[in-house]
DNA sequence: AAGAGATAGTTTAAATGTCAAAGGTTTCGC
DNA sequence: GCGAAACCTTTGACATTTAAACTATCTCTT
């Protein structure tokens, strides 16, 4: 049934860490391939689609790819890729500054606009729906908890990535 | 820097719900970057094949496709290719049941058993370095909450799937 | 037994993902 | 100003991902 399996044969009761991992793992995948399955359905889109133009929404004048990159956690060749097909959707374009020859910057359409805000709207309800169940004290708690735990990750990274 | 970006904008303070999403799936993003790293610099592997090898490590009489794919929620055509290079690389072998000859069953091989342990000792102990701020109780707390996050989403997914 | 329907895996196409290497550009040191 | 270093993006090779179509096999009803 799920991704906890792998450890609760035989000595599930110690590992907290690891239980906690792949609870959290098998949790964010149950809803991302919910969102993915309606976007898909309802949209035409991809979640990592949906990522990228969340991020141009939120900057409306738009982004260099590295920028979105690091934003989206995406690698920059793959980058590429995503902003092409958007391109070609026309919901987004891509612009060169005078300054700065080496530079891309990423920008919403008016159709990319319109679209996103659609889809943020629906994204959220959903949300809200998925997490139905949960008190909204319980909600608080995780947020911080969980910023907790993003935060003792960050700080043991083998990789050069600071603050 | 991050996902969360998305919304910390204007109306940050509403939208619990997006806001924990967000730092979810961040956080095992950030995690499972981590991972893929380190298994990738160290054994040369990848964490989907990670995951499906920790199935069958469990599983030491073998798992049919179809229950690996449930397991490890990933599609069934993804398995095939997952097992497929695995097999290549003598880690998994595929046999035919006679009672049902649609059937296929993967089993780790020697050579498999060996190396996923080795994998997995380092895998938790990645962990517990990464989790290395977070106190047990909160460890302990968040995995009681997570799991009531999960309980809620799987309430309300509009696909098929119950229990 | 025949055939409809269910089940198990595989295959396919398009998108996403990684990493490493190669491309132009800019900037810096001198 | 020139060459080297640094920077930004693209490209290429390959692995993973989803959804859907397809093949083979089994089961059940009649």
């Amino acid at each position: 049934m799920d991704l906890e399996i792998i450890v609760q044969g035989a000595q599930a009761e110690s590992k907290p860490e690891l239980k906690l991992w792949l609870r959290l793992l098998s949790t964010t995948k149950l809803i991302s391939h919910e969102i993915r399955r309606r976007l898909r359905a309802e949209y035409g889109a991809t979640l990592p689609q949906f990522d990228l133009l969340a991020q141009l929404y939120r900057e409306r004048e738009g982004l260099r790819l590295g920028e979105l990159s690091r934003r989206t956690m995406v690698t920059n060749g793959n980058v590429t890729g995503l902003v092409e097909r958007l391109e070609a959707d026309g919901l987004v374009i891509r612009e060169t500054p005078d300054g700065d020859r080496r530079v891309t910057v990423a920008r919403l359409t008016r159709k990319g606009e319109a679209l996103f805000s659609e889809m943020a709207a629906a994204h959220e309800g959903w949300l809200r729906d998925m997490m139905a169940d949960v008190p909204p004290e319980l909600i608080q708690s995780m947020l911080r908890e969980v910023g907790q735990l993003k935060g003792s990750a960050r700080n043991h990274l083998s990789g050069a990535e600071e603050e």
